[in-house]
DNA sequence: CTACCAACTTAACGATGTTAATTATGATAA
DNA sequence: TTATCATAATTAACATCGTTAAGTTGGTAG
């Protein structure tokens, strides 16, 4: 029965192929380029052949998405442990969030700013257990812990909304308007991310 | 020479049609539905006669967002005029800037979150004297008058662009995110400008 | 050896934006 | 009135896209 589990790994291998050759076109030439062709070419089958191994080309993005996800929480994570208030590390936080938006354009573009039918944006960033949502309770938990400390009484899911739309907003409009004469860049992330916290403070 | 005007008439009739075609199918069926074929098919004439007209589908796109950014201005202008503070006024004009986006998904999108190469979004949005450039310049004049008043030491432009981000951020990912279990929309969006505008209080 | 089954490919459909070549129209000059 | 000729519009076509259906291959089981 040795030859079952061979085909099964040569089938888990090629599916891997597929997912490597679309994260490298995301990446190497943007999600415009990123079709089930150009998959193909890249792992040298017909394009058809992909549908064997993806129902279609959301799943694959979804997977794509997954991996930004996990990508964007280590980040996030990490940034956060080197700060000490729970205050600061809600900042750190957030401004991981753009970091990663910014470094990686395409990978959030997928994940925040296609409307992927049934497939990928709300459904994965909810799923329970999904990297999408392991980042965003990560920032209500931040978020609850500097609310905790300052005693403001606001509504925690209310904040936490408006806190990830103005840090989705920056990112997005950046990655829109790359033409726009912007502030420098670094400033205008500060600035953006301490409005958006002043509130918080006292 | 009556007929060579008659027949100026007659072009600029069709051109008008096609954007008339082009507006509705856009804020009937979504910008999704809305391609050459599709105003063809609606103004009756074959897809390649539109090229007579317009370049390509961009410039007819850029002429639905200088109309979208018209509007838009329109209601915040509106919107402001009914307040008597400048702290006031700039809120109202923020309030009416993200109502726009959320009433007119479509025309948001199609001007603030797509990237039409070099025809629309950017080009558009700073041309003199355009509608868009006039929408940025009304907010920088509201935030200017906020600034005087509190005499806090913010860089007005970095504070600017900080807002549109945090507007932009919660209309777009409204948007991109129906289905999120957001909190109630008028009090997400209440509370998306409270903590926007908090830091330019006292 | 043959029959079957899985993996894979080719062909094709219906879309998209866009270009080139072709036809129809309609005003003007002979 | 008829012939000419630019303009207006169309048809055909190309390259791209996601996707489905049909056909081909090759290895394994009976």
């Amino acid at each position: 029965m040795g030859i079952v589990e061979r085909k099964e790994r040569q089938k888990e291998s090629l599916r891997q192929d597929i997912l490597d050759a679309a994260r490298e076109i995301l990446l190497a030439e943007g999600h415009a380029k990123l079709s089930m062709r150009s998959i193909a070419k890249r792992i040298e089958y017909s394009p058809t052949t992909i549908y064997l191994y993806f129902k279609n080309k959301d799943e694959i993005l979804f997977h794509l998405c997954e991996e930004a996800l996990e990508r964007q929480f280590d980040a996030m994570s990490a940034a956060a442990s080197n700060e000490f208030s729970p205050f600061l590390r809600l900042r750190a936080t957030l401004r991981a969030y753009i970091d990663f938006g910014l470094a990686e354009p395409d990978r959030y573009q997928i994940t925040y700013m296609t409307d992927m039918s049934q497939y990928v944006s709300v459904t994965s960033v909810l799923m329970e257990g999904s990297f999408g949502n392991k980042l965003l309770e990560l920032v209500r938990r931040q978020l609850h812990d500097v609310l905790m400390e300052s005693g403001a009484p606001l509504d925690p899911e209310s904040v936490f909304q408006a806190l990830w739309a103005h840090s989705h907003g920056i990112v997005s409009l950046l990655i829109a308007c790359p033409d726009f004469p912007w502030v420098e860049r670094d400033k205008l992330i500060e600035t953006t991310i301490d409005m958006s916290l002043k509130g918080l403070l006292r």
